[in-house]
DNA sequence: GGGCAAATAT
DNA sequence: CATATTTGCC
């Protein structure tokens, strides 16, 4: 058990130089850049594609997205925000322990104005969670604490591109299912895994979520002694979510490491 | 904003 | 079918 390193990290911003790192905003300009640079007025106008229809259309060039300014602008800040973090990294977290990551890049959301008019991206691809950001999410959850795991803070500790609130929240909730259910299934037993969670068993559960400090502790402290062979009192108001777990032959792990988007093909029954 | 359960979508 | 997202309610 030694395989902690396998961070893939992905930076190919060399060769920067803190001689332009002095970004103070968010949507400030850096002129530098921007010297030697065409014009406005000989750039292609975002609503003009580059393809004429007519070429596109001989060639069978399916029209492309149409870029807004605020699909410009997202990228440019993300651009932004990519290189201060690189260069510097002078950001203290909950104690400095998470490297900067930027594996999941899903694609810019949809502007609400710009975008429906132009029939763009508005739906943002299905964000799939790979072992990878499922441990980054893990790390985090685990250093801010039970208390501190919120879906926010969460989403901005882990610090990935494009990751919305809304994906931490959702895959939060899972795993505080999947982790209650782990904890009444196994505690020194390598009882590991239901091939459902596939995804939640790629990264053990830190023992800091596991054993909570707040009194509510093990499944059944029922020390009643009454006399009367009442049948076990079943199933609380809450407590609904039985869900079926199928045997299944084998536990594939695959070292499916980057960020991927389901895609899909046209059907429309289910 | 967060948590949760259920519905819905891919 | 599994899982991610959305929705409605608290």
């Amino acid at each position: 058990m030694g395989e902690e390193a396998a961070h893939l990290v992905d930076d190919d911003y060399d060769g920067l130089d803190s001689s332009m790192v002095a970004l103070g905003g968010e949507d400030e300009r850096v002129m530098e850049w921007e010297a030697g640079l065409p014009g406005s007025d000989e750039l292609t106008p975002l609503s003009q594609p580059l393809v004429p229809p007519g070429l596109a259309a001989a060639f069978r060039i399916p029209p492309e997205p149409g870029r807004t300014l605020l699909d410009v602008h997202r990228a440019s800040a993300a651009t932004v925000s990519r290189l201060r973090r690189a260069s510097s990294h002078s950001h203290s977290y909950d104690g400095g322990c998470f490297p900067p990551y930027d594996e999941q890049a899903p694609p810019p959301p949809p502007p609400p104005d710009s975008a429906a008019a132009n029939g763009s991206s508005s739906k943002r691809p299905r964000l799939v969670w790979t072992p990878q950001l499922h441990k980054r999410f893990v790390d985090v959850v685990a250093h801010l604490g039970i208390k501190n795991a919120v879906p926010k803070t969460i989403m901005q500790l882990m610090n990935v591109e494009g990751l919305t609130r809304e994906n931490v929240a959702s895959h939060l909730q899972k795993y505080r299912l999947y982790v209650k259910r782990m904890r009444g299934l196994s505690f020194s037993n390598s009882n590991d895994a239901s091939p459902s969670d596939h995804i939640f068993a790629s990264t053990p559960v830190p023992h800091s979520l596991i054993v909570h400090d707040h009194p509510h502790p093990q499944p059944l402290p029922p020390p009643q002694q009454v006399p009367t062979p009442t049948p076990p009192p079943p199933p609380g108001p809450a407590t609904a979510y039985m869900y079926h777990h199928r045997r299944v032959p084998m536990p594939m792990v695959p070292t499916g490491a980057y960020p991927q988007y389901h895609h899909h093909r046209g059907h429309a029954d289910q």
